[in-house]
DNA sequence: CTGTTAGCGCGTTCAA
DNA sequence: TTGAACGCGCTAACAG
């Protein structure tokens, strides 16, 4: 294993002082034009990289643009994640994803890692269970720019994208009203955190706006597979009072209840109607299409990566609170 | 924006050296047990946070590793992520992840910051029409452990874990002409690159084998995506000799093909019999299910982390060539 | 146009 | 047990 060229190699090398070398490197006017051309030809034949530590070291912030996300196998975490890479990339940044599994340890972890290697910036959607927001706290303290998007930190001074859940649940739930459904359950996540908190308070408020008699949350503290939508959804028949609809916050939970009820001979929609947030890859080609909420993966990574850029700039500022909300659509199919 | 805490501060704070700080932090047991407390009580009280930066300067690798993948979207891709992120936590680095998008010019950028940043080691799966491996060689030459997976450089000495592609697709191909399907065409991606090569010639071979009349590879140069997939079919419905099977390298495409048959009535499996490689979350879901090729993620992401821990522990040298093969499965369902 | 010098934050000598 | 001094690679301020 080789040492790593530095400038001091090259300096040595071309007999030059090492600052010659470095002002060569990032094309400084003032330096004679065939010193600058040889040490670039140098620089270029020994693989010369910078090491960014040196640089960072000496207080300027770096390229790299941190993104934490809780998993990456929901096509809207991924597909922002797409998003935000070319958007990155494209103003000279690089995006490095952490995934966090939904654990607020390895969260803790991560934002440690991104603390000490001086991130340029970092956008955050925080596990399910993150209830405590020192880690993030800290962050500032250390002047890392930080936005959040979708899973937030209520009280934390910071700008923020966040989807309409509020109004777009009660939107759905008055919609299966609408279509006659009467007993309507709401599958969603614990109620800690701000999404399934505002879908929850967006189903209550449809139920109680339209008097219905049957109520019926589940909160799954489970990570949302195709496994528990299965179990919830025999467990919800076994109830003295079966639904005939159901809102489900996931997807994976959504693919359990279809497969559940195909078994049980139970008809989407004539049984049981159904709306899910979040679409499949596979979405247009599974009998019957589900009726599904879109959240506005593209918009939110703009806007995400706009209000970075601008605290970046310092335009906005540390400790400001900026909020830009959303608005998720229903997309109507076969399911309801 | 404050300035953030260093060890200098603390001492200063404390009355005593910064390299006596240095010590206690580190629990140096020839330090004070008092100035230890003390001064781990302060950092604690103060957010003290390591500066990675001036650490890694001094030669000291971090606890960071790099992985590269094309895409995260792909189940095949966020499956390892999600594995490989485990495994690193458990024995403390974080996994921090690239994606390409498929484009070399990113590719090459990504690595270039990471070569910048002294990662303690990066797991790659390259982009599909990379060809130059100039960046990876790059890396070598910094020291950086290096694993392949996937999709490799197959002219480069280093670590790599790869899919035994010939012999699958070429037992996909049999068990689609022992099915009595005569017509067999062959989805997949450029062939400069090593996993589609391979079961391109894993293809030709069991064709050649049972002397096939009929021979059809497409080589699809776009982006795989359902899009495509439909302009797919249609193209190949249109010659004439139309296939009665069709081996896909992409679920993206396969849906493709299996929304443009529903459209065309074209039966699955009575017209087209179907295999496609990689899975879906909604696998189970659809109607008819698709038989596929189930490529094992959790041993990919086993492998090539304990290729990585053994380069980087140096059981393993950089410039070493160890290849792993793994094997992928085919799941027999209703397509074919 | 180029060299000198200092210092970013840390860990590691060596000396006290 | 602690302090002083040095250097990792780089840039910036200043001097020539």
């Amino acid at each position: 294993m080789k040492k790593r060229i530095t400038i001091k190699d090259i300096a040595r090398e071309l007999n030059v002082h090492h600052s010659t070398v470095s002002r060569a490197l990032r094309n400084d006017p003032c330096v004679n034009e065939k010193t600058r051309d040889q040490v670039l030809a140098y620089a270029r034949e020994h693989d010369y990289q910078t090491n960014m530590n040196a640089v960072q070291l000496r207080g300027t912030r770096n390229n790299a643009i941190a993104l934490i996300v809780p998993n990456i196998n929901h096509t809207f975490f991924s597909d922002i994640v797409s998003q935000l890479t070319n958007m990155a990339y494209q103003k000279g940044y690089v995006i490095s994803v952490f995934q966090t599994n939904e654990k607020y340890q390895l969260e803790k972890e991560i934002v440690n890692t991104i603390i000490q290697h001086n991130f340029a910036g970092v956008i955050v959607s925080k596990a399910k269970d993150t209830i405590d927001k020192q880690h993030f706290m800290t962050m500032n303290k250390f002047g890392i720019p930080l936005v959040f998007f979708d899973r937030i930190c209520d009280d934390m001074q910071t700008p923020r994208v966040i989807i309409n859940n509020f109004e777009i649940t009660s939107e759905a739930t008055e919609l299966l009203i609408k279509k006659g459904y009467r007993n309507i359950a709401h599958l969603t996540g614990t109620t800690t955190n701000n999404v399934f908190r505002d879908r929850q308070r967006g189903y209550e408020f449809a139920i109680e706006k339209y008097k219905m008699d049957y109520r019926q949350s589940v909160v799954i503290e489970d990570d949302f597979s195709v496994e528990v939508g299965k179990t919830v959804l025999t467990a919800l028949m076994e109830l003295p009072q079966k639904p005939d609809a159901i809102i489900s916050s996931s997807v994976h939970i959504t693919i359990g209840i279809m497969l559940e009820a195909r078994k049980n001979n139970i008809r989407i929609p004539e049984d049981l109607g159904l709306i899910t947030f979040g679409s499949l890859l596979s979405s247009e080609i599974i009998v019957p299409q589900i009726t599904y909420i879109d959240q506005p993966e593209t918009e939110i990574a703009q806007l995400s990566f706009d209000l970075l850029e601008k605290m970046m700039s310092h335009e906005i500022q540390i400790g400001e609170l900026v909020e830009k909300t959303v608005h998720a659509k229903i997309i109507l199919k076969e399911s309801c």
